[in-house]
DNA sequence: GGATTTTCATGCGAAATGGTACATAAATTA
DNA sequence: TAATTTATGTACCATTTCGCATGAAAATCC
């Protein structure tokens, strides 16, 4: 049989001894994230991630361990893609509004998106369900709400030195309401609302913050 | 062997011919939703209701039908009780602010309650996960949301009648903004935060909106 | 080229899971 | 009391599930 991908190691690191992957572990997380984030972790059985990614039950264990540890990597870089992906989505220089509005969009998108059905985010329509029995998994969630808020709080208080909020404004508060909406409209796209529904949601809330504490 | 508990029907209501069930069915199906509730849909088992109800699983089929069937009810259950817990929670006469304060302190202590760990909203915490896979689900949830969103509208519209916020609060998106914010409680509840972080989420909103639209 | 090392594929197996058949128990009706 | 009807409990079955053992395949090192 032939050897399907070379890639192996990237440049610089020298090759391991044996014989190489042939497969590119990140692109094999991303697809078993694909399948946990339709039907959660306990639903998605070895058998679904194995045709999925195209691997086999023993490779998958070779590369990341059991069912648990697979699940919490796709956890794990769902977390730190989110909270990237918000901070870089809240740099730019724009006005307050002009950031939330097109972040929230940006959200929808995202949330609208899915093979088997609009799906939300990963880490709440995947995490929270299992945060009870699992301190790992409630850990990184619980983390990452933290991060979001975090994220918030710091382009609030920028809008605030600029002007755009008032000094009195209550920033760790806002910031929190901001990261429930988007838990929000990511539970809300998971139940089927359409990209209407959650574009009003957005704009909503843009205009709650924007408007309270500037007059 | 004895006859646990007599019950059978209710008042007026006539016995069935055979021979009458051990037990209520709705307090079976409340030990059921709250073994549901800690681990989900998919992560319980038969095994596992059946022992916390203390029926076998014969029993459990003859009272519910199959697994789906029995998790359906404890949903609808939730669902119902939910709306008509906020419901009856925004209607005494008080100002929206003390209603929401006492609403969301209220929701606080439910979210943080749980045998196994804090473990937030049946609906949040369970049907999420699975609405994506199941239609039927789906359907609960979304009409659970909008009954929310509804109740949090009406009370928001006597607000503002009252006086109590502008004439030109976008009712719609403040009611999405609550409902979204119980959510928000729900999902961190389940993260593991703690009553203070909760409280002070709460506070957070009420402010937000009561703030926002009466100067 | 041969030894070593790591990956891949087939297939097994123990346990758990959802669901049910069947005999027994307990009530009602005649 | 006898017949009927419904509930209960034991035991079972087929399937799925997770995980691994074992040997073949493919690379590097000497």
């Amino acid at each position: 049989m032939v050897h399907k991908l070379s890639s192996g190691q990237e440049a610089g690191a020298k090759r391991s001894r044996g014989r190489p992957r042939g497969f590119d572990p990140d692109a094999i997380l991303e697809r078993a994230r694909n399948v946990f984030w339709n039907t959660g972790y306990s639903a998605t059985s070895l058998d679904e991630l194995a045709a999925a990614t195209g691997l086999n039950r023993p490779s998958l264990y070779g590369a990341f361990g059991d069912k648990q540890a697979l699940y919490l990597a796709a956890l794990e870089k769902s977390r730190a893609e989110s909270v990237r992906g918000l901070i870089a989505a809240l740099a730019p220089e724009e006005t307050l509004r002009e950031s939330l509005e097109r972040l929230f969009a940006a959200a929808a998108q995202i949330y609208l998106r899915g093979d088997a059905g609009q799906r939300g985010c990963f880490l709440i329509g995947t995490a929270v369900t299992e945060a009870v029995a699992d301190a790992e998994i409630r850990h990184v969630l619980s983390l990452a709400l933290n991060e979001l808020d975090t994220a918030f709080e710091e382009r609030l208080r920028r809008a605030q030195e600029a002007g755009e909020l008032d000094a009195d404004a209550d920033i760790s508060a806002l910031a929190k309401v901001a990261t429930a909406t988007l838990n929000g409209m990511a539970i809300r796209a998971r139940a089927g609302a359409d990209a209407d529904e959650l574009a009003q949601f957005g704009r909503g809330l843009v205009t709650l913050i924007c408007g309270a504490y500037s007059k």
